[in-house]
DNA sequence: CTAGGATCCTGTCAGC
DNA sequence: TGCTGACAGGATCCTA
């Protein structure tokens, strides 16, 4: 999925946008990304105003002025595109981005006074529902959710979290939101890389100054994703007019099997960790037992 | 309680 | 060309 950087990049391009624009219609194409009854749609969505756009994790909370949020997850193949008097999109980055919509992966329109709100998702992962705002919180997967990576005190508290998970593997660990918020598989390789970390390495073997280097790496990788992404909906499209990748604008393991590291040289390699795929330098980051 | 695997869904790509 | 299996930027449910 879109992971933090991604879903910052569609808040405040969102908050751009849609704030103060007013839902005249709802076109459902998809009931099972619309977790919204119909008469919902019709009672609290349609006519309301948007008064901001706010992300927590990697949720997406769209406020309305009836003390109700839209609570959208892109999962892993979600994208939210704006189409009116300006074009934007951002989130999962195929081609619907740039694609006439609606198209085969759109699944909801928000028809605004003068443009309209895409929810594309191709793999139909992805979800949409609505709750009286000062419900949001209480939302057990909500009320479970680790520190926000740049909030003030998520050192410490990413530190008690982690330790809950011993016999995890740190790849394992990390990928859990309850332990910090909003990293998916790609920020994870980024982070371990970066702090020259095993991801195969149990919680139980790390010291203190091994997830001091942890933290630290992984909000170098969320920034410089951040910074990158900011411009992704305009760099898509790269100058030739072919379809370009912003994470290649800063990745140093991902999609990079079979390349040389960065740092050493040594080739990338392709390992499977926690379910998922990760790149690693073993060089860089070499097992410890 | 934890940890790991299967699962939801659609599409793409490598390898016959 | 057509088929098959693996895989994919997530999180939940089920099992042990």
């Amino acid at each position: 999925m879109p992971e933090l950087p991604e879903v910052e990049t569609v808040v405040r391009g969102l908050n751009k946008l849609i704030v103060n624009h007013k839902i005249n219609n709802v076109e459902v194409l998809s009931n099972k990304s619309m977790l919204v009854e119909p008469e919902a749609v019709k009672g609290l969505i349609i006519g309301s105003t948007i008064k901001a756009v706010r992300r927590r994790a990697k949720l997406i909370l769209i406020d309305l002025n009836n003390d109700h949020t839209l609570m959208m997850h892109l999962k892993m193949t979600g994208q939210l595109v704006v189409r009116g008097a300006e074009t934007w999109g951002a989130g999962h980055p195929n081609d619907s981005l740039l694609a006439r919509l609606p198209d085969k992966t759109t699944r909801v329109i928000f028809d605004l006074d003068d443009r309209q709100l895409f929810f594309n998702d191709q793999r139909k992962f992805g979800w949409v529902k609505i709750l009286p705002t000062d419900q949001i919180i209480k939302q057990p997967f909500v009320a479970s959710l680790g520190p926000e990576p740049f909030s003030i005190h998520a050192y410490p508290q990413f530190v008690q979290r982690i330790k809950k998970h011993q016999k995890s593997t740190v790849k394992g660990a990390l990928l859990e939101q309850s332990v910090i918020a909003g990293l998916g598989n790609i920020y994870v390789n980024e982070s371990l890389y970066r702090a020259h970390i095993h991801p195969q390495t149990l919680v139980m073997m790390l010291s203190d100054q091994d997830l001091q280097n942890i933290f630290e790496a992984i909000k170098i990788s969320l920034s410089k994703s951040i910074e990158a992404g900011g411009s992704s909906s305009k760099t898509y499209v790269k100058a030739d007019g072919t379809k370009g990748n912003y994470l290649t604008k800063f990745a140093q393991v991902y999609g990079r099997e079979g390349k040389p590291c960065f740092n050493c040289g040594t080739i990338i390699e392709k390992i499977k960790c926690a379910g998922r795929g990760s790149e690693i330098c073993p060089h860089c980051q070499p097992k410890r037992w």
